[in-house]
DNA sequence: TTTAAATTGAAATCCGTTTTCAAACGGATG
DNA sequence: CATCCGTTTGAAAACGGATTTCAATTTAAA
């Protein structure tokens, strides 16, 4: 999604839902789009603090929970007891290969695997809502090693 | 896996590390192969309480590391921020459908997802270690509701 | 037995997440 | 503008599950 269109929904959220559109809320959506995707708290947190010294840790947590309400960022876990974000693609669903060696975090879309999903799952009796699927590996860079 | 084998594997694994087996590591696995799947720490903790009031969380919960380490179990997390374990199936891997609304945890298997999830990740330079696919939606008796 | 090493359990600690609360801010109103 | 009220902020505290500490206990080898 474009980010002025981005911008424009959470502005729109704020205001559906009686909040103030704040300095703080502005530059960490603004650092939230520029950054890379899958960043936890933290990483955010740090990167704000860069530019700008006078941003607190809980801010940065609740706005990026507040996107998450807005549906414009997921939260995400990958077993590193870490929280991470990343920009939703509205429509656009996909997965991801994590390096164990490197870290490195490649996503994926398989049409095939996700219509799969939907055959076992009704074969039990499910509907489903939503999932997660998540290939844990060696990367190129990292098998060679 | 039958039992008596696991248990066998287990006192194996420990006299290989240099460990002892102990009656408390005996009760704690007798329990948890006792148990169904999908057990928090606390869960097998409180169960084991209601027999043996002498028992620590903090042996049950090195404990069950020490089932992981040695392959007879496996850690899982379905994102309510627990870690559950489950009894390893050897060979047999399995993957989850958890109903949103009752919290119900069904197994299953496919071949065809799991050779999907290679191909796939040759595709993006990557081959595969582990993976883990889990499906939320709701059962057959929550959609009714 | 005796002994050295491993184990135990209660409590303390860790660490990411979430909440608290007084001060600062946003924006509606006169 | 100036005022006011509800929202937001950030530092610090609280939280919650996981993990570690440590003195006392248990294991099993000698």
């Amino acid at each position: 999604m474009l980010k002025t269109r981005t911008k424009s929904k959470f502005k729109e959220f704020l205001l559906n839902q009686g909040l103030k559109s704040t300095q703080q809320r502005e530059l960490i959506l603004e650092e939230f789009l520029r950054a890379g995707s899958h960043l936890s708290t933290e990483d955010l947190y740090l990167r704000l603090r860069k530019k700008n010294p006078r941003i607190g840790y809980a801010t940065v947590h609740r706005t990026l929970k507040l996107f998450a309400e807005c549906g414009i960022a997921e939260q995400r876990h990958f077993g590193d007891g870490q929280a991470r974000y990343e920009a939703s693609d509205q429509d656009e669903h996909h997965d991801h290969l994590i390096c164990v060696t490197c870290g490195r975090i490649v996503e994926f879309e398989d049409p095939r695997i996700e219509q799969l999903q939907v055959e076992v799952a009704a074969e039990h009796g499910f509907s489903i809502e939503r999932h997660r699927l998540e290939l844990y590996g060696f990367c190129s860079d990292c098998r060679q090693a």
